[in-house]
DNA sequence: TCTTGATTTGACCATCTGGTCAAACTCACG
DNA sequence: CGTGAGTTTGACCAGATGGTCAAATCAAGA
């Protein structure tokens, strides 16, 4: 292990490499699937000398979830209580659903940890999650009592939101089982529009 | 292993304990996150013992498997064109939600297999699951063209039933993080009933 | 170029895991 | 109660897996 100096150029790149081939193996077979012989293959390495950057595999998804969650929830963040609240939140959809189709690996990183009872990322729900969840149903609440949006449970707002979005990328196959060459975006985002505009409309 | 005979009565009780372990087991931790001695030491027999009875892991799992499918698409396999199709569309919507309720575990063994590429049920949905849904989306396109419901992407409106329901049962550490105490389904089932009905509504 | 710290690796280890097998035990039934 | 089929198990095996370590190699600054 090196000391904890500036890193060095091999460093950063062998980092870097390592996280990416992780996203790979762990977001394809989840935590316990994964290998470290294959994510070392697939960063170009050999298993030692992975070991030698990150002291484990827990460690290598430490550093890979605790990386990501800020990615997966700046557009929550960016939701603005100042905007125009029917196009804050479709606007928040497009960002969401563009995750998915752009993102889908760390899609399915976090909902193979969910589904799995989130054993290593249960503080980070009940702290940074629930927390940013609770200030932004606080302004959608806001926009309720202001007969901006149509009163509903702000919680299942949100968790419809996520699910939507996200089900494009976590059960992609499915989605494409059934969809045959059809491109699944193409539909997806007329539809949840639609969908929004609908529901959200007082 | 026993010959072709009718089961015998320890035959029938170990293996649906098997099953029953079983079921626990995968949908908790992925297939490859089980292991052997975790479902027989939960069903109450040496590792050896609950060999005699199934083959291998993956012959457990594909019993399994194939055992709920039936039971997971009985709920759209009942939407019936005869009736009133905003009825019919609710009611298939609260049978899932209720099987979310009832069964997450079953939810959450096939969202494990799903979100992994679904390697060992590839078949199952490009066979059985996309013709039960071709046939449905046929309905519902009737339906529309009836003008008795908006029109609507079918593929996209079944996708996000599924992903809407489903949720619940296969993030439920999520939502439970975020709701605290509240019953996630005493909130779901309003919540859902005003989005469709918001939506369905031509 | 030399030196020193950074990097890489082959060999190795303990443990876990899916699966096998022969021997022992139990049960139902004539 | 004897017997043969059905059931259970301890001991075992081979391969996979996470991780270690000392030795070898490399890179960059003095």
């Amino acid at each position: 292990m090196p000391k904890d100096r500036a890193p060095t150029r091999i460093q950063k790149k062998n980092r870097a490499a390592i996280l990416e081939a992780a996203l790979n193996v762990f977001s394809a077979h989840g935590f316990r699937g994964a290998t470290v012989d294959q994510i070392a293959a697939e960063a170009g390495l050999s298993k030692p000398n992975l070991l030698y950057y990150f002291p484990s595999k827990e460690a290598i998804h430490t550093a890979l979830l605790s990386g990501l969650l800020n990615v997966w929830l700046a557009p929550l963040h960016d939701l603005d209580e100042n905007g125009d609240p029917l196009e804050e939140i479709l606007s928040y959809i497009n960002r969401k659903l563009q995750m998915s189709q752009e993102l889908p690996r760390e899609s399915r990183l976090f909902a193979n940890e969910l589904v799995q009872g989130a054993p290593r990322i249960r503080d980070n729900l009940s702290n940074d999650l629930k927390s940013l969840v609770d200030q932004k149903t606080a302004v959608l609440t806001t926009w309720m009592d202001q007969g901006k949006i149509a009163r509903l449970h702000p919680y299942h707002l949100i968790f419809s939101i996520w699910s939507l979005t996200q089900h494009y990328a976590d059960f992609e196959v499915q989605v494409r089982a059934i969809l045959g060459e059809e491109d699944p975006f193409e539909g997806a985002a007329p539809f949840m529009e639609t969908l929004y505009r609908k529901l959200l409309t007082p």
